[in-house]
DNA sequence: CGATATACGGAACTTGCGGTCTCGTAAACT
DNA sequence: AGTTTACGAGACCGCAAGTTCCGTATATCG
């Protein structure tokens, strides 16, 4: 590689800039303008690594969240409440509640930002729900493994609604914790 | 009333502009000016009738959607089938599909429409999981009526993320008819 | 060392859209 | 008749995304 190299660090700072000006301000106010002074970078340091607003809040928020693979809890039911649990704590980072809608709007109107939200995201959910779901089999709770994307749709679904279209307060003990149970029976519903 | 009154078929023509440009041209490009266009209409008497951009879009898709009061089937499995049909239909409609994300956005970051939206649709949908649910225990089907909150994430939820966040094609036989079953062993859990 | 290529911060610039305002005109009420 | 409000058309403003240019710094290649 000729000519100078790319400065060590701007990638996370701009990073942190963009996810504390989310915090800090919402979506909205999170300017392009504002996160390079935040980073204390020029705007064009910012579009030589990302391609738009969107690509960069979309890497800064990902960035900030873990995808785990589930542990083995033993049975399908204390599994159903692991998973529930871990896709509520990455859907609930507080910079990224507030800044989940536009996001979304933003990924749905880029086709290559949703090719690479499936592949990040919903792929690796995916993967990890078949590994659960084929544990569940060989303990014998479930015949036959059942259509990953309808359990996947069963399981995020009731986490996305409440804290994407709801704006309320949690229930007593979590989210996950009430929902367990049910989303659990509705897994073995499934099974017949 | 002093003046001259409001020129009917304004309200409608303009209405209409908005869905016939969402469904070619999506949420960014359907614009205050081509809407204005498309309905032969000043820009003026599209703000003299509704603030922002983001309450013309509701207002229009709100308009084109007709959240009906559930049938009372005589099972509640059956009642959540169509419960749960009621909603894909709502959801799935040609031009509210693709703005979704973008109208939830704005939503979410206007206080006024976050009311309107909370007491048209959610509080809504709510009253008729009630009377659903009433119906239930009356039945003995159901011991006692559940958190009406907790049931409408566990109804909504998946047939949200399915269209709104997965861009899969519905499975065989429609939504509605996969979840019936799981969901509504889901609400059986929910009673113990 | 010197030429070249790329990165840097800073700032000017372009473009597009939401939203407001003005103008000349039309249609109602008092 | 006079006042008030609506109308279409279009000019205008403000803001933010994205691009380009400037002077400068830092690397590789010959």
């Amino acid at each position: 590689m000729r000519g100078r190299p790319r400065e060590e660090g701007i990638d996370d700072a701009v990073r942190e800039a963009v996810r504390a000006l989310l915090a800090e301000t919402g979506y909205q106010r999170c300017t392009i303008d504002a996160v390079a002074a935040r980073a204390g970078v020029g705007k064009a340091a910012v579009y030589r690594r990302w391609r738009s607003k969107a690509e960069l809040v979309f890497a800064a928020v990902i960035h900030s969240v873990d995808l785990e693979p589930p542990e083995d809890t033993g049975t399908l039911r204390g599994d159903v409440e692991a998973v529930l649990g871990a896709i509520e704590s990455s859907l609930d980072g507080v910079e990224v509640k507030s800044a989940l809608p536009s996001l979304l709007a933003d990924i749905r109107s880029d086709p290559a930002l949703e090719t690479r939200f499936a592949e990040l995201f919903l792929g690796r959910e995916l993967g990890y729900l078949v590994e659960m779901l084929d544990r569940a089999v060989a303990r014998g709770e479930l015949s036959q493994r059942p259509d990953p994307l309808l359990v996947h749709a069963i399981l995020l679904g009731p986490v996305l609604a409440w804290l994407h279209l709801f704006a309320d307060p949690v229930p007593q003990g979590g989210l996950a914790a009430s929902l367990a149970s049910p989303l659990h029976a509705a897994l073995v519903a499934l099974d017949d």
